[in-house]
DNA sequence: AGTCAAAATGAATAGCAATTCATAATTGAC
DNA sequence: GTCAATTATGAATTGCTATTCATTTTGACT
């Protein structure tokens, strides 16, 4: 077995223990047992627990960030390239309910120390909203008043309530693609009626 | 001393502990310090320390719902609903940074504290937003194809982010009443140029 | 099939912190 | 001023679990 494979394992097996019962309360031999390994093992690829969450963390959140570059790649309506991101960040709770789960929870603890070294890959994967809506306002379809820096954080806000949501209750009463549809919506063309 | 008293300034020196600390790495002897008073005594009040935690977020949440329906009590233009609702939210921060912090916090913490304990005071606060929006569209201002249901959480969320971003960066990029404003108006009017 | 380094194991350690409870202090009714 | 009830104290108990490390297993190479 390559090491890559062992890391991983102990990765996934994280991820699922997290999710089920939150950082804190899992214990390490809950993940050892989840990943079919001994407890000291996990210790020959992390450094302690922390560490666990950490390098998952930006493991994971740089595989969502390649993953919506991606798809963006091809489009260059800024209207079309929202709607893109949104159902993809939806989309991530159906693929992987888990480690939504998980990075939800993450990413409002109260550690400094992860505060400030989560931030810059979280920033990374936020910054491709300010950019969409930077160019879609140089292009001149978007108002030029509103500043890319605060939609950036309600875009992501608005997309991951919805996630919590989601993640909360068994039966959603929205799809995805309604939902998608209905942030994406509203952000291009707000609650109020046009004047026509 | 009455009775009222010892609960009150317990439940106040949790809040400084567990914004500073977070829930789980908060030591009960660190709230019993805070709050001058002894590690035994805490348990007069409170069964167990997630019992500190559960009436806190209940009673704070309710004190936030009492004053922001207060504020909208004279308003009746939805547009403007909106914004003193966004003002408010984004106004604790200012007034009650730790108690924010805590509430952030554990609306995320584990999933079991809002699967288990049901929330209805957290959705008795963003339902504010969907009676709003609901109020809105059948008085013609709102478009019908928006769904109060999502709108809610989205606003939330928003909302939400813009103060987890306040409570991370020391300095802040924009003033509260910028950002309420910025907020408002996007979900009010959206990113798009209106025709003319 | 023997050798060795690397990888893996899991029982033992070590330290923490929630909760309890025997004791003490305070209160207030008479 | 006395006494019982109420309230408060904080050291001791208890249980838990992250991490370590002496030992074992693996597998590559001869």
């Amino acid at each position: 077995m390559r090491v890559s494979d062992k890391h991983q394992k102990i990765t996934q097996a994280a991820v699922k223990v997290f999710a089920r019962k939150g950082f804190f309360n899992a214990r390490i031999s809950d993940i050892a047992k989840e990943a079919k390994v001994a407890d000291g093992t996990i210790y020959l690829y992390f450094n302690n627990k922390y560490d666990i969450l950490i390098s998952l963390f930006e493991d994971e959140i740089g595989k969502i960030i390649v993953k919506v570059k991606l798809l963006l790649e091809n489009e260059t309506d800024p209207q079309k390239m929202l709607q893109i991101y949104a159902l993809h960040h939806l989309n991530l709770l159906q693929e992987q309910k888990e480690l939504v789960e998980v990075l939800q929870m993450e990413l409002r603890q109260s550690n400094k120390f992860i505060k400030e070294y989560r931030n810059t890959k979280f920033i990374e994967y936020i910054d491709i909203v300010s950019d969409i809506v930077h160019k879609g306002q140089q292009e001149g379809h978007f108002r030029q008043e509103v500043k890319p820096g605060i939609i950036k954080r309600a875009f992501f806000g608005a997309l991951d309530e919805m996630s919590r949501l989601w993640s909360l209750s068994a039966k959603p009463h929205y799809t995805l693609e309604e939902t998608a549809e209905q942030i994406s919506d509203i952000f291009l063309y707000g609650l109020t009626k046009r004047d026509n």
